[in-house]
DNA sequence: GCCGTTTTCGGCCCGACTGTTTTCAGTCG
């Protein structure tokens, strides 16, 4: 899938017409349409092949750039950008994504002092060079300099769950602050995205100078970026950057739609409040003078004609156009989801015992808990030997026993899925379990022919009920396996069995558009924290999150089930 | 460069903050 190769060409075609000092709207479009291709779910190959109007019906995809992603396919460059790239230097690009320095100034630093690596603008600001500049002062050359560090330190995206627990610690002390009426921490986070570059807090406030100071006193901020009258911008000790931006009350719900984003949802917004001579803003929507709504979310999207779309669904993915046609997906919410199916015990590489976990459970509200150890080859995880089995299904049944099964523990197993498809343990162990989970832990790096056969071949055992964690991806290190997913949902959804979303914060697997595509081939899913101690049992919400961007409703999860109504559908699923 | 039940040409989302200015350019979200 060349989607993303063509999107970061296009990427740097508008960053280099930009140094050019070219048609901001011309950049625009390039931006444009390397932001939908990163968000394309179908291979771009698969679009051309069926013709020169397939490309240019993707919104933001016209007959110029159409013919660029042909020349790419077919040769695999883009002429105009290897021209491009002859008249910009090339380290003037990495240069232009240190936080200060825009197209103009990269282009004063190249053309007047040869700046084009961060190395060369190091020195131009250490040495005072730069002072030479127009509109180049001291504080400026402080700044960037500041800048350069932090940026060569962490301007990474980092996994939403590993922020969370800073966000929580946050937003309790932004909302104790006086004179704070309502606070949320917005953007990408609210949205549930699977990855976060910095964190949006907005305050309600009618004294928003005084909230401003004494946010920026709070305990682990370690630089301020600016302060204004209506916002501010701060990093964190480890390099994570805050912004907190201020709302009067009556501006609450439009301060909430701007700053949750996403920017190509909230363009399209602002477009359709101007088609309804209307006008968007973060302190509401106007008529003229007149402020119509923006009190709370759900006015601002009315005033446009809208119902409320929630948060996962604003990345205009046609949330947009469902909204207009009355066809906005129910989605599933945390409180449907009725337990977890797949948890880790002392049994193997899981740091509580059986019965802390279905106490935790417990008081999470959960009606079931599968346990689901590791099987017998994965050693790292002291995966559970075949002869300890009947032992631990013993074990699991005496707590129910003890605690009337509330919550009933499903005696399960996350078996390895060997290199050849094959599984982990013989038929004879995996029908005593309840619930079996298949999963790859080993051997990435097949082609997606011979990975795609392996999997089919572990999910047609009679026994296995889920696919767990499919791609194996992790956020941020590991790319995953190459498979044909097309066909591996197709055969899930045959045979009747379902395909995991791991909401392990370092996972979510599947990820947001997969699990999109398997949702809408019909595919049941099943949401499982993959929790290894009983803090991680939260991870449920970021299951429920991504499950959220993927449009899926609680019908098209396993585990909105009740107790009965699950443990007849593992047994359908043997039985067919 | 894209797009169009107002348009195939003339538009293209909107506001805040900083630093260096003397009214605003550049950058960012």
């Amino acid at each position: 899938m060349k989607n993303a190769e063509i999107s970061r060409l296009f990427q740097e075609m508008a960053d280099m017409l930009e140094f050019l000092g070219d048609n901001p709207f011309r950049i625009r479009a390039y931006r444009q349409a390397a932001r939908v291709l990163a968000d394309l779910e179908t291979p771009i190959e698969d679009l051309a092949r069926q013709g020169p109007n397939t490309l240019e019906g993707i919104p933001g995809i016209g007959p110029d750039l159409a013919a660029k992603i042909q020349e790419y396919l077919q040769s695999g460059k883009i002429a105009a950008h290897e021209e491009l790239a002859r008249k910009v230097p090339a380290g003037v690009l990495e240069v232009m994504r240190i936080p200060g320095v825009g197209p103009k100034t990269a282009q004063l630093l190249w053309s007047r002092l040869g700046v084009d690596s961060l190395a060369k603008l190091r020195a131009a600001l250490e040495s005072k060079r730069v002072l030479e500049l127009p509109r180049f002062g001291e504080k400026k050359r402080l700044r960037l300099l500041e800048n350069l560090a932090l940026a060569q330190s962490a301007t990474q995206r980092r996994p939403l769950g590993s922020v969370l627990w800073r966000v929580r610690e946050l937003l309790a002390a932004i909302r104790g602050l006086p004179q704070v009426e309502q606070a949320e921490c917005c953007g990408s986070v609210r949205r549930y995205k699977e990855t976060v570059g910095d964190l949006d807090f907005l305050v309600a406030t009618r004294q928003g100078e005084q909230v401003l100071a004494r946010f920026t006193q709070l305990p682990g901020i370690a630089d301020v970026e600016a302060v204004g009258e209506n916002r501010a911008t701060v990093f964190l000790e480890d390099g994570l950057q805050v912004d907190l931006k201020i709302v009067p009350p009556e501006s609450w719900g439009s301060g909430l739609q701007y700053l949750t984003g996403s920017k190509a949802h909230s363009i399209r917004l602002r477009k359709l409040a101007l088609e309804q001579g209307l006008k968007l803003n973060e302190y509401g929507v106007w008529k003229g003078e007149k402020r119509i709504a923006g009190r709370d979310e759900e006015s601002v999207y009315a005033a446009l004609g809208l119902p409320f779309i929630p948060p996962p669904l604003r990345e205009d993915w046609g949330e947009i156009e469902a909204a207009q046609a009355g066809r906005l997906p129910k989605l599933v919410e945390l409180k449907d989801i009725r337990g977890d199916l797949q948890v880790h015990s002392t049994w193997s590489d899981g740091k509580n015992t059986l019965l802390e976990l279905a106490q935790a459970a417990k008081a999470l509200g959960y009606a079931y808990l599968a346990v689901t150890d590791h099987s017998q080859s994965l050693r790292i995880a002291h995966g559970v030997r075949v002869q300890q089995m009947k032992q631990r299904i013993r074990e699991i049944r005496e707590i129910n026993e003890r605690t009337g099964a509330k919550p009933y523990l499903l005696a399960g197993a996350e078996v390895e899925i060997l290199e050849d498809g094959s599984l982990d343990y013989p038929d004879e162990v995996l029908k005593e379990l309840e619930i079996v989970l298949v999963a790859i832990h080993s051997h990435f790096g097949q082609d997606e022919k011979t990975e795609t056969r392996r999997i089919l071949k572990a999910l047609e055992n009679p026994y296995v009920h889920i696919l767990s964690h499919p791609t194996c991806r992790l956020i941020g290190q590991r790319k995953g396996i190459e498979a044909d997913w097309q066909k591996v949902f197709s055969r899930a959804k045959s045979l009747g069995k379902a395909v995991e979303i791991d909401g392990h914060y370092d996972r979510l697997d599947l990820p947001d558009v997969r699990a999109r595509q398997a949702g809408e081939m019909g595919v049941m899913i099943s949401l499982g924290s993959d929790a290894h101690q009983i803090d991680h049992l939260r991870f449920m919400d970021l299951a429920v999150g991504t499950a959220q961007r993927a449009w899926l409703g609680p019908l098209q999860i396993l585990n909105t089930k009740s107790l009965e109504e699950l443990l007849g559908w593992l047994e359908g699923v043997r039985e067919s």
